[in-house]
Formats: structure tokens, sequence, C-alpha cells
DNA sequence: TTTCCGGCTGATT
DNA sequence: GAATCAGCCGGAA
């Protein structure tokens, strides 16, 4: 488990509820700016157990469907656990509008940058 | 150690 | 706006 990817989980776990941040976000959050990419990486490495772990009351989920690029749409490649589908799902359910073809309005949702400093 | 590969980005057509 | 291009970077091989 490298540092790097830890951070990232920690910073995609203080997004609101209701917004979004954008892999470059994230990375930049995290001390590197132009590692989006990994960003990306780590997301596509967690398993299940990090999306859905149960059981507890405490939810130690990673709320991965709020993030996304920063044209403001859904750019996942396709896991078994996670697809666009379902990621526009989950934002809806927390009140985020997703037009058609996956895009969201990031005027309105995206979290801001101050926000991580 | 070196190489390659992306769930990205911002600048340029 | 949408499509293209070239950097950037941490891992896995």
């Amino acid at each position: 488990m490298s540092e790097f990817r830890e951070k990232v989980i920690e910073c995609i776990r203080s997004i609101p509820k209701g917004q979004v941040a954008s892999y470059g976000q994230i990375a930049a959050a995290c001390g590197h700016p132009r590692a989006a990419r990994q960003v990306g990486a780590v997301l596509k490495s967690l398993d299940i157990t990090e999306k859905w772990k149960k059981g507890k009351s405490r939810q130690r989920v990673v709320p991965w469907w709020r993030v996304i690029n920063s044209a403001g749409a859904i750019s996942i490649k396709g896991n078994w656990t996670a697809t666009k589908e379902l990621q526009a799902e989950l934002l809806r359910g927390e009140g985020i509008e997703v037009a058609e073809g996956y895009k969201i309005n990031m005027k309105k949702y995206r979290i801001t940058t101050s926000y991580y400093l």
C-alpha cells in the first residue's frame, strides 16, 4: 500500500456529499498536482471491499463516484463493480444531476479548489 | 534500473 | 464546443 494511494483514498473520502471533484483536484490535494492519472489508477484498483465495506456501522466506503474528470464527465473505463451507469445512479442518489452522455454540471457541483487548502 | 501503460490535463487546432 | 497532442507520474513488469 503506497502512501500516495492512502492519501488519495483519504482525500476522496473528504469530498462532501452532493459535490464532485476532478482527478486533478484529488491529485493536487495529495500533493501531486500532475498525478491525476494515478488517482484513476487507484480507483480502478479499489476492489469491492474498499467500495462497499459494509457490515460495520462505520461507513468505510470510498465515494469514488464523486470523482470525475475535469470535463465534468464520467470517465470510468469499466470494472466489474464500477460502471458509468452505476456511478450516474449513485450521483443522482445524492442529488447530483447526470445529464445525457453521463455529463455532470460541474459548474454547480464541482468542489471548490480552496476546499483542500 | 529502465520501460510501458493508463478511469488525466491544459493548450492548441 | 469537439478532437488532437504532448507532457506528467506512480506502479507493475
